[in-house]
DNA sequence: TCTGGGGTCCTAGGACCC
DNA sequence: TCTGGGGTCCTAGGACCC
């Protein structure tokens, strides 16, 4: 019951196993900072979120593995990296022989550049869709490939090396990869050796490759799970898969009994294109914490003007509209109000998230963030569907009448639903 | 771990409907 | 007046991922 891919009649595939590739280029964006700055090869590299060169603020969002030498660590607080390790002199080919004359071990910072990385992104993707039918771009650095039938099993590594390969030579980027039978098997087969590993997991030898990791080393197991399931005695994989699924289900619901599955190797998704987004957002953390309420409310409107033009950008139309305060030590808040009808309304925004927030008009504010969700989208140039040949009933402009905003949310009245009803019909179609 | 930003999915209670 | 059971939507929070 526990392993069972062949039984006859059961699956509604065909009974082949099916061939997917994680790749997930290694420490991501330090690498695209060496491309373009090759003097930074081989030199300790932390690339900081919200950090401006030559200040403080701001996280690690990827250190190289110089720099990882020195404890430094994603999500880590610029301030607490640069303690660990102190910023070094640039430019860096003026101190090529540091590491040999035995100084004080430095490192280079440099600035998120999302521009730049979504581009050398792209050109891995490029590679990716070329050499798979089907992919799912997880996000900016990983993607899940289904190759069943581009190759087979006994030619499977080799397959794997040669996508690795052309990422190499093409890109100049090195990339893990974890070749499995199941998406969460291929993921982390593609963490079991980074970087520039190959790690294959064959279709009879995913449970026994699993066992031996500890818990946390599953996909979807985070720190809160992996320290209750330590608490129960429950320390590996192998361990957790032993579990009867009722049993955690008790704990852990739903996601308890697709634990201890992933656990014994099952995994029955396949790998699918992404669709569009659920929810966008935008969020920005004050340099310490706010009391000002009107300094929250501009920050607020600034989030909310940036993310609205996101959505009109991507011919998003949006029904519930959230704000997001955080509050010392760090208490997560969040309010949002769904509207009766989707719509792209800027001014709407800016008028329901300053209602939202003004019930912390009295708090102390450590960061803010603006979510539209309940997205649909317009059947725009993208749209590869046929079955609807009615052009769009409405454009741009025909949104409701920004006045609305303050009653859009307790009155139901009809037109902003009704004009925008074929919107949401179609969204249905893409799932 | 004193904490950046952009996402996804799940849960649970309450309102409301039939 | 008291009482079922099923379903959906909305909101708030939490865990997790990169």
């Amino acid at each position: 019951m526990d392993r069972g891919p062949t039984l006859p009649g059961v699956g509604d595939e065909d009974d082949e196993d099916a061939i997917i590739l994680h790749v997930d280029l290694d420490c991501f964006y330090a690498a695209c900072e060496r491309l373009r700055e090759p003097a930074l090869d081989g030199e300790p590299v932390v690339v900081g979120m919200g950090y401006e060169a030559g200040q403080t603020n701001g996280a690690v969002a990827t250190a190289s593995y110089e720099a990882r030498e020195h404890g430094i660590e994603s999500a880590q607080a610029i301030t607490t990296a640069l303690e660990r390790l102190p910023r070094a002199t640039e430019p860096p080919d003026a101190s090529a022989d540091r590491g040999a004359s035995g100084e004080e071990p430095a490192g280079y910072y440099r600035p998120v550049d999302m521009e730049y990385y979504e581009s050398v992104g792209a050109e891995v993707k490029a590679i990716l869709h070329d050499c798979a039918d089907v992919v799912r771009e997880v996000s900016i650095d990983e993607a899940y490939l289904d190759v069943t039938e581009q190759t087979a099993w006994p030619v499977a590594e080799g397959f794997a090396r040669h996508v690795k390969q052309r990422i190499e030579r093409d890109v100049r980027l090195t990339a893990s990869i974890g070749v499995a039978p199941t998406m969460h098997a291929a993921k982390v087969a593609s963490d079991h050796d980074k970087p520039d590993g190959l790690v294959v997991v064959e279709p009879g030898d995913v449970r026994s490759f699993l066992a031996p990791l500890s818990v946390e080393e599953l996909h979807g197991i985070g720190p809160v799970t992996a320290r209750e399931l330590r608490a129960d005695g429950v320390e590996t994989v192998g361990e957790l898969a032993e579990l009867e699924p009722t049993e955690l289900a008790d704990e852990y619901g739903q996601r308890g009994m697709e634990l201890v599955a992933r656990a014994r190797g099952i995994d029955d998704r396949t790998v699918e294109p992404r669709g569009r987004p659920k929810s966008l957002s935008r969020e920005s953390a004050f340099d310490e914490p706010e009391d000002d309420h009107q300094a929250v409310t501009t920050r607020v409107r600034m989030l909310a003007d940036a993310v609205t033009d996101r959505a009109t950008s991507k011919d998003a139309l949006y029904r519930t509209i959230g704000v997001k305060v955080v509050t010392p030590p760090f208490d997560i808040n969040t309010r949002e109000r769904s509207l009766p009808g989707p719509v792209d309304d800027p001014d709407l925004v800016e008028e329901v998230t300053a209602e939202l927030l003004s019930e912390f008009e009295d708090a102390r504010v450590r960061k803010v963030g603006v979510r539209l969700s309940n997205l649909s989208f317009e059947e725009g140039d993208q749209a590869t569907l046929d079955s609807w040949d009615e052009p769009p009933a409405e454009s741009e402009d025909q949104k409701p009448d920004s006045n609305h905003g303050r009653s859009a949310g307790d009155q139901s009245t009809s037109e902003t639903s009704s004009s925008t009803v074929e919107g949401q019909a179609s969204l249905s179609e893409f799932e």
